[in-house]
RNA sequence: GGAGGUUUGGCUGAGCGGUCGAAAGCGGCGGUCUUGAAAACCGUUGAUGUGAGAGCAUCCUGGGGUUCGAAUCCCUAAGCCUCCGCCA
C-alpha cells in the first residue's frame, strides 16, 4: 500500500510513475473520496466532542439532585446523527482502502519504463556449456533416463503440473534444499519451517490480495476465514510482525524459510515448458529481511549477492537482469533475476527474484519499528529473494552437467549431502 | 466434533456502566548520587488520525448490539487454555 498523503500531495507526479509500470491510473475517484471523510471526519469530531462533554456532566448534574432528561434527550438526537455519519464515514474508508489495497508499489525511478523487453542484463557468470562429440538431452529425457523424476505417477496421483522426485532425484533435491538452507545460516539468517495454510491477513499484507486471490488454492471455499495454500514462503514470512513495533537495535531481521510453494498456475501451461519449470507444487528456500528505511537499499545489494552466490558455488552458467518497471511484480519497487542457462530451451529462466518492496507490504499489514533517535514509528522495509527455487536448478544442472555417455556430473558443494557421490548414473 | 474458561499498554496485572487511555509492579528513557557501573532515589514513558499549537477524536482481540454514556452488559467471530469424544 502506498500512503495516500503522497497522492494527495503530487498526484500528477504520482500517476507518472505508474505510467513506468505501464498502468494509467486516474485518481479523481479516490481524491474525491478522501476529501469527503476528511470532510465528514471533522464534523463528526466535533459532535463526539459535545457528547463526550455532556457524557461527563450529567453524573454531576445527577449528583446535584438536578433534573437530565433534558441533556439526555439531546443527545439521544445528537447520538442517532452520529451513527448516521459513523456509518457513511465506514463506507467511504472502505473504499478508499480497497482502490489503495488495488493500487501496486511505485516503481524506483531508475528502472527503464515497459515491460520484459526492456529488461536488462546487468551480469554474466560462466560460459554456455559446449558439449563436444554428443548431442545434448533435454531435462526432461535425462530426469527420466536417470530415474530422477516420475512424471506419468506423478500425474497418475495429483494430475497435470505434478511429479514425483525418486531416488537419486529426491536426494538431488533434498542436498540443494541443505545447501541453501546451510549457506544462510552460515551467513547470520534465522532458518524457518512455516505453517503452509495461511490466513487472509497474509495474503493481503504481502500484496497478493485482493487482485490474486484466485491465483491460490483456497482450503475450504475462498473467504475471510478460510485459509490457503501459500504460493511463496514470502508470504508468511513478510506477515511476521504484523501489527508490532519492533526497536530498530533489533534490525535488520534476517530470515530462511523451506516451504513448498502452491500455485494455481492456471492457463500458463506450454508445451516448452514441460517438466519442472512450471508445476503447482514446488520447492524453495525463500530469504526475508525486514530494515531500517533507510537501509533497505543496501539490504537489496546484498540479498543479490547471496542469490548470485549460490548459483555461482553450484558452477552454473547465469545471467543477473534488472527488470524493468512493468516486469517487477506489483508489490515492489525493485527486481533482479538470477536466470539460468537451459541449453534445451536455448534460454535463460529464472531460478531467483530479488526485491525490494520498501514500505508497500509493512504499510499493508501495520509493521514498525522505533526510531532510535526519533523516538518516532516508522513503517519497516521489507525485501525477499528466493534462494533459491529448486525446480528451475535441476533442470539446469543435468543439462548443463550432462556428460556424453549420458551420466550428469553432480556439483561439488552438492556431494557431501549425497554421501560423496559425484556421479547421476542410469540404474539397472 | 462437544462443554467450559479466557483475551486489558513492551511485559505481569487491577479495573465499580459515568471524571478510565486505563491502578500497581516490571521493563524502557532522562536525571541525582558514583572515578565508572550496580543499588537507591526523583522524574518520565502507549498508538493512530487531525491541527501551527493548545487541543480534539479514535483504539482495552475483531465485528455487531443495548445505553444519554461501554474496557465494564448482551450477541457473534477469532486466538489461547482446560476437560470429554474421535483418529490416521
Amino acid at each position: 500500500m502506498i500512503a495516500l498523503e503522497i497522492i494527495r500531495e503530487n498526484p500528477e507526479k504520482i500517476k507518472q510513475r505508474y505510467k513506468n509500470r505501464g498502468k494509467d491510473v486516474d485518481f479523481a475517484e479516490l481524491l474525491e473520496l478522501d476529501k469527503q471523510r476528511r470532510e465528514k471526519t471533522k464534523v463528526v469530531e466535533e459532535m463526539k466532542a459535545r457528547r463526550n462533554k455532556a457524557s461527563s456532566e450529567v453524573p454531576v448534574l445527577k449528583k446535584q439532585g438536578k433534573d437530565v432528561s433534558s441533556v439526555v434527550k439531546e443527545m439521544k438526537e445528537l447520538g442517532e446523527s452520529i451513527a448516521k455519519l459513523d456509518g457513511e464515514l465506514a463506507e467511504l474508508t472502505e473504499k478508499i482502502n480497497y482502490i489503495l489495497l488495488c493500487l501496486p508499489n511505485l516503481p524506483d525511478e531508475d528502472l527503464l519504463a515497459g515491460g520484459k523487453e526492456n529488461n536488462t542484463p546487468i551480469y554474466t557468470f560462466g560460459k554456455k556449456p559446449e558439449f563436444k562429440g554428443f548431442t545434448p538431452k533435454n531435462h526432461v529425457e535425462l530426469c527420466k533416463d536417470l530415474g530422477l523424476i516420475d512424471y506419468e505417477r506423478g500425474a497418475k496421483l495429483a494430475g497435470n503440473g505434478a511429479w514425483i522426485y525418486t531416488g537419486d532425484g529426491a536426494r538431488l533435491e533434498w542436498a540443494l534444499l541443505s545447501f541453501f538452507i546451510d549457506e544462510h545460516v552460515k551467513d547470520g539468517f534465522e532458518f524457518m519451517l512455516l505453517p503452509h495454510m495461511l490466513n487472509y491477513e497474509c495474503g493481503l499484507g504481502a500484496g497478493q490480495f485482493p487482485k490474486f486471490e484466485d491465483d491460490v488454492y483456497w482450503i475450504d471455499s475462498k473467504s475471510k476465514t478460510s485459509k490457503f495454500l501459500l504460493p511463496t514462503a514470502e508470504t508468511a514470512l513478510v506477515n511476521l510482525y504484523r501489527g508490532e513495533i519492533l526497536k530498530e537495535n533489533e534490525l535488520p531481521k534476517k530470515f530462511a524459510g523451506y516451504t513448498p510453494c502452491y500455485r494455481r498456475e492456471a492457463g500458463s501451461y506450454r508445451a516448452e515448458e514441460r517438466g519442472m519449470i512450471r508445476g503447482h507444487q514446488f520447492n524453495k528456500v525463500e530469504m526475508v529481511m525486514y530494515t531500517a528505511k533507510d537501509k533497505s537499499d543496501e539490504a537489496f545489494e546484498y540479498l543479490v549477492k547471496k542469490a548470485q552466490s549460490l548459483v555461482e558455488k553450484l558452477g552454473l552458467h547465469y545471467q543477473l537482469v534488472k527488470l524493468a518497471a512493468g516486469d517487477c511484480s506489483d508489490s515492489m519497487c525493485r527486481t533482479y533475476d538470477v536466470e539460468l542457462w537451459i541449453p534445451s530451451m536455448n534460454i535463460y529462466k529464472e531460478c531467483s527474484s530479488v526485491s525490494n518492496a520498501r514500505d508497500y507490504q509493512a504499510r499493508r499489514s501495520s509493521m514498525k519499528y522505533r526510531d532510535s533517535k526519533t523516538g518516532k514509528t516508522e513503517f519497516l522495509h521489507t525485501l525477499n529473494g528466493s534462494g533459491l527455487a529448486t525446480s528451475r536448478i535441476i533442470p539446469a544442472i543435468v543439462e548443463q552437467f550432462q556428460n556424453a555417455d549420458g551420466t550428469v556430473t553432480i556439483p561439488e558443494v552438492l556431494r557431501k549431502y549425497m554421501g560423496g557421490q559425484t556421479l547421476l548414473t542410469k540404474k539397472n
